[in-house]
Parts: structure tokens; sequence; C-alpha cells
DNA sequence: TATTGTTATACTCTATAACTATA
DNA sequence: TATAGTTATAGAGTATAACAATA
């Protein structure tokens, strides 16, 4: 047994009070995300792999979008068929090295990425609006600490 | 187009504040999970339809189940099939009422949920850790507020 | 030899529609 | 007729291993 898993929440009330927010947060936010997606223009792995395109200056390399995801290549370049038989991006050989590809969003992309995004952007809203204005400037002080405090679990 | 689409969440600071942190905390969180869930002994999906099981007093229906884990029946008929075939679980037809079936966990199951809910908790304390006191009080704080302020939106 | 991307293969998660058995 | 569950079908997401083309 790991020591963690010997570690007995009950015994630190603290430890428990956040273990247990941080669980009703996750089934909260589960449960409002099924609420929303059902209509989405995007799923969230399509979302996440394709966001990176919109800010890009250049195209990217179907490589360098896996790795953004989170996915591997072969499930990239699954996914980047299924997107492009939709137009929502193009792939094309580069040019100056004949192994890569260049991916970009085409215009229906670039709207799907943005709805998406707006989508987002909306629930976040809608749980901020929930908010007294002392909560809110708590609220994006704990989530930046604790997405900080990420990178520093398991190095 | 909608009326939060329209919304520029630059105009607000606090707002763009907010949604920030918690992009940031989402995208943090996903990377962190990807690095803890590779070895784990159930998914997410299989511990989300599992763990009501652990609590319960007596064998649970397979809508309970489904509904509780937030999926459709057809998906936990096809999900029970292979935990059965792990012995992670039973499957006995309902005495009183033909048409329903009982599921409960193995010896087995239980202790593979229980080795999930360590892993969770771990990470859940390694984060903990990374937290000065007066950072735990404010991030649980926050925290149960934002579960309770989900069940204010979108009714 | 190393890198980029794809194909082959296999498995999980997901849903809707249609069905069976029981109430 | 209504309910509990399953089967049929289909599609997305996921990975590892093996491959081709290019550097």
């Amino acid at each position: 047994m790991s020591a963690a898993a010997a570690v007995d929440p009950a015994t630190d009330p603290q430890l428990d009070a956040f273990v247990t927010a941080f669980d009703d947060f996750v089934r909260a936010a589960k449960r409002a995300r099924g609420r929303v997606e059902p209509d989405a223009v995007l799923t969230t792995a399509q979302f996440d792999l394709l966001s990176p395109l919109l800010e890009a200056e250049v195209p990217l390399g179907l490589r360098e979008l896996a790795r953004a995801a989170g996915v591997s290549a072969p499930t990239a370049t699954r996914m980047v068929d299924g997107l492009e038989a939709r137009g929502l991006l193009t792939r094309v050989r580069s040019e100056e090295d004949r192994r890569a590809v260049c991916l970009a969003l085409t215009e229906d992309g670039v709207t799907a990425v943005q709805q998406r995004r707006a989508q987002v952007a909306a629930r976040r809203r809608a749980l901020f609006d929930q908010l007294a204005p002392a909560e809110r400037r708590a609220a994006a002080k704990v989530l930046a600490r604790l997405a900080a405090a990420y990178e520093g679990v398991e190095q």
C-alpha cells in the first residue's frame, strides 16, 4: 500500500474539508458539462485539438497539435481525418519538410472554435454571476493558485 | 448569436481574471490526470459507475447506477458486462421483481474502488500539501461555493 | 539513424432505436 | 401500458505497434 493510501483523511479536518469540497466541485462541474454539451458544435476533445490553431500565426504540425491536446499522434491523425472531412481544417503537405503536414483552420473551423469558446465562456460567466464580488476575487485567486500548485505535484 | 457570446470578457477585468484562472485550472487538472491514470485499476467512467456500490446497503439496479454515473442504460449494461467478466461485480436477477438485476461489488470490486479512491485522495492530498494553511482554508471554501453555484446555473 | 505522419488493430465510452421479459 | 434491462448498431476517442517517407 502506498503512503498516501495509508493516510486517513478523517484525521485532518482541513484536508477532509478540502477533499470533500474538491469532489463536490468536480461532480457539479461534470453534471453542468452534461447539461450543456449535447448540442455543441465540437466535442471537448475536438475543441482541445483545434483550439491552438486559432492563435497560431502559422500552420501547425500534427505532432505539435497532438502534444498540446495531450493525445497520441495516431489519435490526432484520426481526429484530423474527421475534422478535415467536415471541412473544419485543411491538411497540406509542407513544402520545406515533406514529412510534415501543415494544419490550419478553415473559415468554418474558426467559427466552430469561436462558438465553442463562447459556450465555455458563457458557462464560466454564468458561474461568475452567481458569486458575490468578494467571492469572485477569492475564486480567481484560488483557482490560479491551484493551477500553479498542480505544477508542483509529481514534478 | 447568443447574449453570452456577445459579451466581451475583456470589458470586465474581474470576469476576465476568473475565466482565465478557471481555464488554467482545468488545463492543469487535465494534465495531472493524464500523469496519474495510465496505471489505474479502473477508468474514471468505471469508477464513477462502481463507486455508489461501495456505500450501498443493498444491491442497486442497473438504472440507478446508470443515472448516478450520468450514462445511458445501454452504456451501463455494456460496462457492467466488462466489470462482471473481470469479477469486480455480481449481477443477479432480483427475486422480488424478475425484470430487475441486483448489482453488487465482489471482494475484488471493493478493493478496486478503494484503490481508486485512494489514488484520487492522494492526488488531492498532494495538491493540498502544496498550499499554505490560509490557502487551504480559502480553497476549501471557494470550491464548496463553486459547487453550490453550479446548482444555480441553468436551473 | 531519427523524425513525421499514417495504417493496422483493439478496446472503452457513448448514444438511440428496437427488442424481451416482467409488472 | 409501463418499466427494467438487453441487443443491435454506430460513432468518437484512446493507445501501442508496425510501417512509409523524408531528413
